[in-house]
DNA sequence: GAAGCAGAATTACACATGTAATCGACAGGG
DNA sequence: CCCTGTCGATTACATGTGTAATTCTGCTTC
């Protein structure tokens, strides 16, 4: 699968949450803070369509956008990359980590438990 | 702290693992699979020391290199970046995800609770 | 002392990315 | 029917990154 930057990243999330739309839609969707002109944002569907993770049809004169990947298996794959380069592939290593780093509320250490123990039955 | 590419990164782990190195000796260590130049190396040595993530100090004619920032520091900001961006910065959405792809053994399980057992006294 | 070698410094060059502006086609309002 | 606004397509341009080659400079060896 195609790298997404990490501004390609922020359309894909917009598209992620509904789909399909215009990149006028899109636009008006992408986050405030990035501060974006329809101009780049169509430039951003454009390499993303290139990519292959989007695709287009035709809607009158205009395009309707929608991802062709699945947001999970996105993630999936960047998460994955992320603990093989950092952790040599081990999750405790990275869960090791963040609690030494207290980014670990009681209630997180609390759901990860419950959810650990479902997964052993 | 100044954003570290891929390629200069598999140099910060040879100088993390060791240091301080030459030139040379960061080329000779860094993974073979890389199939860099000592050129190169030197390309990625002098990006990082621009970065102020790498200090030298000179030898005779050559130079020692040394990492400025700590491994674990560096890790900790990026595991931060991508939980933030990919799973809203909520730890066990993670946890989910990785479990959710069977990326979690028996043995990662036993250990992340040990772990976490560990957090909670 | 000249020539070559070993290091760092400088330069190169293609592709990715952030961030648009411009161009060309077409549709709808006057 | 023509003008203008709206689309996508094409082009632009700076910076980052991968991947070196070339140059400069000083030590070593004849």
């Amino acid at each position: 699968m195609e790298r997404i930057a990490e501004g390609e990243y922020a359309v894909m999330e917009v598209l992620w949450d509904e789909a399909p739309l215009t990149a006028a839609d899109v636009a008006a969707r992408v986050p405030e803070d990035r501060g974006w002109s329809l101009a780049t944002v169509k430039t951003m569907l454009s390499r993303l369509l290139a990519k292959g993770v989007l695709s287009h049809e035709e809607d009158g004169r205009r395009y309707l956008y929608r991802p062709t990947i699945r947001r999970e298996d996105y993630v999936a794959e960047e998460s994955g990359r992320l603990i093989d380069r950092m952790f040599g592939g081990r999750v405790p290593a990275l869960v090791a980590q963040l609690a030494a780093r207290d980014k670990l509320t009681a209630a997180d250490i609390a759901e990860i438990e419950t959810l650990l123990k479902a997964l052993k039955s």
